[in-house]
DNA sequence: ATGACTTATTAACCTAGGTTAATTCCTTCT
DNA sequence: AGAAGGAATTAACCTAGGTTAATAAGTCAT
């Protein structure tokens, strides 16, 4: 895929929403970013105030603790705009880092001067607040799960919300987006499989 | 207050983050609603798709769990929008009540309608981007907080967040929004008490 | 195939927080 | 002031999940 490839797949995704988009007003410069399967578009503590566009690929939001304990916020696959809305917003370093899951193609644009541009156009707008909606809802959804349901079931939840994803990864990265230990995670599924004989 | 200072105290409010606002699109009827401190605003499972606004008063959004159990999302602060991002968005029942903790005023525009006249304002697009974009990096550091901290480090956050909530609303009330029970956070603010001697 | 490394399982033990229930403390109402 | 209902504390016990460590099972490079 070259540049212009991007470009457009980038703005159709937009378009696909319904709105109309005047890109013509978008002269900021795209970059273009390969990553390979394991390696990070950006690390934890990074100035990543970057909007990203994931062209290809599945990544997974990770962030370590004080303790040094990994913690995965999100998955995502592609097409999807990715990057951490508040170090773009607020201008401070990303808390968390983005691995690639496999290989993946990214373009991005630096948000300051995107959104300088494309806030007069009204169509861009909706769409982006159809995004931060739907983010919104998203961990507010998580929000509930840790709240309310036990381990076991945000697993279960987990397979269903990620069926593919279920045999595809590796468990420990399971069990650190449901908030649990490798260990734990492991008992949680041997019970299961006793319990469906 | 009447209608009308009502009706201007919302629209000051959107303007002071320094959009330019056409109010004058706006023609649909405002509702006022008057809730005594331990009311609701409206309750779990109801169709709560308005867009809300607390003009004076404190509330907090409670939802119940399968087993009865009472969990609290999120306390608000007037002046401030209420209400259910998910309800109004995808018209589905809301998943919380909203309790005034003292006496409220609050009034209410359906957001549909509200919506559809007001989509056609940049200024309004992009104050109710900036709104989303905050509510959803709270919900992210909540998330975060769930996932890393124990319930001690989030009972300390809570007080330094809310530290003219802690001596003012009952613990039940903290300890479910910490996600915790009663008898847990007695044990916790016990300890730290014995730590500070 | 062999060794080296990573991932998953299992077991033993530990701890934070849940559960239940009794006790004390506060409000509020009359 | 006294009664009554809710709020907070405390204690005893229980359980989900964490921790550590040993074993087994994959994965990969040579």
């Amino acid at each position: 895929m070259d540049r212009i490839q991007l470009q457009n797949s980038f703005e159709a995704y937009f378009n696909e929403w319904g709105y109309e988009i005047d890109w013509q007003r978008l002269t900021v410069p795209m970059d273009v970013h390969v990553i390979r399967k394991g390696d990070y578009l950006f690390r934890q503590g990074d100035a990543a105030n970057r909007l990203y566009f994931l062209h290809s690929g599945l990544v997974r939001y990770v962030s370590v603790s004080d303790e040094g304990k990994e913690f995965t916020q999100t998955f995502a696959k592609s097409p999807r705009i990715i990057g951490s809305t508040k170090a773009m917003v607020t201008g401070s370093t990303v808390l968390f880092g983005i691995q690639a899951l496999e290989d993946c193609m990214v373009s991005s644009y630096p948000w300051q001067a995107f959104y300088a541009q494309m806030r007069h156009d009204i169509g861009f707008l909706e769409c982006y607040a159809k995004f931060l909606e739907r983010i919104f809802m998203t961990k507010e959804e998580r929000e509930n799960a840790f709240v309310k349901h036990s381990a076991e079931r945000r697993y279960l939840d987990f397979c269903m919300t990620y069926p593919e994803l279920k045999n595809t990864i590796p468990q420990q990265q399971i069990a650190s987006y449901i908030g649990i230990t490798p260990v734990a995670l492991s008992r949680i599924r041997q019970k299961l499989k006793l319990g469906h004989r």
